[in-house]
DNA sequence: TTGTAAGCGTTATCAT
DNA sequence: ATGATAACGCTTACAA
């Protein structure tokens, strides 16, 4: 006990005493109730001031049934997420939003399923949490029908097919579009694209976003072109035998770290980028002003993606929807970056 | 009201009816005290699994003055560390000991010291927190005498002056040796080091560690050949003009971001690494293995940072040590990865 | 070993 | 507008 921290020592009582009122009358000050006389609510606030008193979050919990802590889980964080900016981003924009808004951010992560619903019930089913926010989960995450019938409030950051889902996320599919479209412009037609994980939405979005600037300019899609890949570095590598022979003239990338370990594959096939293979990546993280040559890519809002998502979530639990009322479905624009690895700045 | 997660709808008392035993058996059995006779244990632990009681945790921490909550606030975080993946791993690690030992952990950022102040009022004040760990701070931080202050458990992830601060920290000192030490054993003479910011400790060890090593081969100190640096890829590209009217053979940079600026700004005025000029990072991030040639840097084992820090947080709030008990301090070891920009795989 | 009852610091209802 | 007072769900003496 004696590791205690020192404030927190006050009640509303003592203060209440101090200020020569009632416990309620300083909970209706601290709370910003009207109903209290302004010279009364002026003298109660100097004490407040003059004692530094905070109450008690527990003890308001406990009453209110609101903590003021959102959760933000991260399922796939441990595995692949960890090397990425991604992940900072995503929380700087929520923790700014928290900040805002006064209330507290707690974050989940586990390295397995097992560790996730342990979590699950420690977490929320122990009332820590008014809400949570889920980031970079595959589609079928059972974490996702659970929430969805446990009626926990909820916002999902990347687009989900269930209508029922709030979700807010970046345009993945116009952004693999306006890749693909670009290298297009730039005369290119044998178009290889390297994959994300099939089980993440977004990996799916930006394979359609292929696909869609494929079709729109009538050329056909040959599946030799579309590699698997898994969002990493490795898996850009790793995919590089199978783009070469294909012999593709620019290679689409799904993420910026594939674009890095594709360059690494072609420049160790002894080709070059841009010259004999033009490369494209997406997410514009710092890596891509790093390459050589500096990749051009496809640049997401990431924190305005967590801020937004921050928002939706606050938005619900201070005002809650009723049971019949639509989803918020929301889809954040993404922007074009040309640098030198797609070969335009050449031109 | 009607957007309320569906369980944590039970209290001990129902469950203790539902067992035919009253709350504080119920009390005692969850909280595994001995004195319950094993076929009641038993009975309610079965009750307790059939309804999927949780304890409330506010109604909880109100009596026991515990949360099970631990903060991280890094308050550099928002700027620098932002594109850089320590937050992430450093997360990560401490997140691996709160799983482990079931603790939650609430992250703090802010953009501003005033943000940081509100924070700690707001969080600290209300008895969110059993303790916290601050991570990636100057050593001048006023957060610092104040945590020492308020006489708040908390561990500091990074070494610091003051005796009475609990701290842990990678070996920068020696890393940086180890580094310029490999630099001269290739026959370097001339290295210049590209610094930190002068306010962090970690910036200012790597500055010691790179003197240290001239000095362990008796090579003068020369100061024109020591670059003030920012820890930022800007900040790299931005030391190019300084370090080479210094025109040394070799350059030290204070981390691998700092490196990639510094290799983007070689490679501008045209020469090569590591023909023209060696190269050195510190911190192993993924951007060292992406960029050409591939970074030789020192590998710091920040997950392991983080999950050291959040066990020393806890061993500190399960077993508070007495006042007179000195502060736990511990440095950990860091490795010399060897790759091309050094030149010494030429070799 | 078990139960009764007090109390943790709030909010909220109900008088006044 | 203000003050008693009863919850909120739990832990913990204290009694039995």
């Amino acid at each position: 006990m004696e590791a205690q921290s020192s404030f927190m020592a006050l009640t509303l009582e003592e203060v209440a005493q101090k200020a020569g009122v009632s416990r309620s009358t300083v909970s209706r000050v601290v709370n910003a109730h009207p109903s209290v006389r302004d010279e009364v609510r002026e003298r109660v606030w100097q004490v407040i001031r003059d004692t530094g008193y905070q109450p008690h979050a527990a003890a308001r919990s406990l009453v209110t049934r609101r903590t003021r802590i959102i959760g933000v889980i991260i399922p796939e964080a441990v595995n692949t997420l960890l090397g990425t900016p991604f992940f900072a981003r995503f929380l700087a924009g929520v923790t700014h939003t928290c900040n805002l808004r006064e209330y507290n951010l707690m974050l989940s992560l586990f390295d397995s399923p097992a560790g996730q619903r342990e979590m699950y019930r420690r977490v929320l089913g122990s009332g820590y949490l008014d809400g949570v926010i889920v980031a970079s989960t595959p589609v079928d995450d059972p974490l996702i029908p659970q929430l969805l019938e446990d009626n926990v409030p909820w916002v999902l950051a990347g687009r989900h097919p269930d209508e029922r889902v709030n979700y807010i996320d970046v345009d993945n599919a116009l952004g693999a579009r306006m890749a693909v479209e670009h290298l297009i412009r730039l005369g290119h037609r044998r178009i290889a694209t390297v994959a994300g994980p099939p089980g993440m939405i977004s990996a799916q979005d930006r394979l359609l976003g292929y696909k869609q600037a494929l079709e729109a300019y009538r050329i056909p899609i040959d599946d030799a072109l579309i590699i698997p890949g898994d969002f990493t570095e490795d898996g850009g590598t790793a995919a590089t035998q199978r783009i070469l022979s294909a012999s593709p003239t620019a290679v689409f990338a799904a993420t910026d770290s594939t674009a890095s370990g594709v360059l690494k594959g072609i420049r160790e096939a002894g080709m070059q980028v841009p010259q004999d293979i033009a490369l494209v990546g997406f997410d514009d993280i710092p890596l891509a002003t790093s390459l050589d040559p500096a990749l051009t890519t496809i640049r997401q809002p990431i924190e305005e993606l967590g801020s937004m998502a921050a928002s939706l979530l606050l938005d619900i639990l201070e005002n809650p929807p009723d049971s019949g009322a639509p989803a918020h479905q929301m889809i954040l624009p993404v922007k074009l970056i040309v640098r030198a690895s797609c070969g335009a700045l050449s031109y």
